[in-house]
DNA sequence: CACACGTTATATCGAATCGATATATAGACT
DNA sequence: AGTCTATATATCGATTCGATATAACGTGTG
């Protein structure tokens, strides 16, 4: 499945520019399973309206040049539900923060520190982004996406909240002091 | 971040041939954070060789093509360390998976099922897997990630096995009814 | 009021990466 | 005997990344 294909599940929510298009990757309700740049979705979009799986429309405006909005076609529908039987391939991730801790042995306390708290702020306000979310009206399988990030984020600020003692050993903060044990063991 | 500079960080767990890295990848103390594969591994190393920052052993084996053992110099680790320096880009994830269940009402029901399964079961099998390790010995960096793996594979499958009637609603099938309450609800 | 900065908006381009494939041997299973 | 899996290196076209260029407008600030 590659961003030609994504550009049409985008376009199945309503019209929209490239512009559009990587807002919804960047913030919008793809962000917590995908991403794209203006260097896949541009071309992507070139080749959609090639192929007639998409329209444009060139809104014209005052002293801006042309915005191109995108439709998608039946004939776009119908491609994207087929692709969308297709074996999914394996999940991608790919985490230069993660990467930092592992090896946090190799890295000054100041940089490890201050990325810590940036990757935790991230998780933090990404789950509380989802929880301040209206729900009402949204298909199923979208709220099972969303709840899904949001699940994500919270037990990622969590773990991140009660392990950085792996990392900063001489800080010996208390914070809360949680009721449950320091280490969850073989929970369930 | 690029698989040059990961590449090097792999060795400085030890000597490993590409294939033996992409092993790691794949299964080892990476998987939980990043991946990448024999066409980008090969060309890495080529590289890497040649700026003299790995060293590389050809072990002739009896029958078999030579086996290439790479080794990282102190230059090697020096890059290495200075690269861990760098503000980290953000976290790209690219989950087709997630894909599917956005728009699981253009899905047939038997398809839809089964990738379902299918993904619970990955996360199930790495959970368990990371919990069969043993923690000896092992550098808190390194165990801070691998617990933040398992964290999110125990996060992913718990939300997958109580939200999965947003998918198939007409289920009502109880599989176990385990020890604890049907609904977590408000969990902490 | 000028100037820097952020947002909207399209688009390109070289470099990096992906994914599939080719080659070859050995062992294990059918 | 034939198929499958694992070890192992390597390439290649297609895709994707990431940075950059262009341009107009709004907003805040010294």
């Amino acid at each position: 499945m590659d961003v030609k294909t994504l550009c049409l599940g985008v376009l199945t929510l309503g019209e929209a520019s490239g512009y559009e298009i990587k807002k919804q990757f960047e913030e919008g309700p793809f962000s917590y399973f995908y991403d794209a740049g203006y260097g896949s979705i541009y071309p992507a979009l070139g080749k959609l309206l090639a192929e007639g799986l998409v329209d444009c429309t060139e809104t014209a405006q005052e002293r801006r040049p042309a915005k191109k909005v995108y439709t998608i076609t039946p004939a776009g529908e119908a491609v994207f539900r087929e692709a969308l039987h297709q074996r999914p391939a394996r999940d991608r991730i790919r985490s230069e923060y993660m990467v930092m801790f592992f090896f946090a042995q190799l890295l000054d306390e100041d940089h490890l520190r201050s990325v810590f708290e940036e990757y935790l702020t991230q998780f933090r306000r990404a789950a509380e982004h989802v929880r301040g979310l209206d729900s009402t009206g949204i298909p199923p399988g979208r709220l099972f996406a969303r709840g899904f990030g949001r699940a994500f984020f919270e037990a990622a600020a969590r773990y991140m909240e009660e392990n950085r003692h792996l990392l900063f050993d001489g800080d010996a903060e208390d914070e809360e002091t949680p009721d449950n044990e320091p280490m969850t063991g073989t929970d369930r």
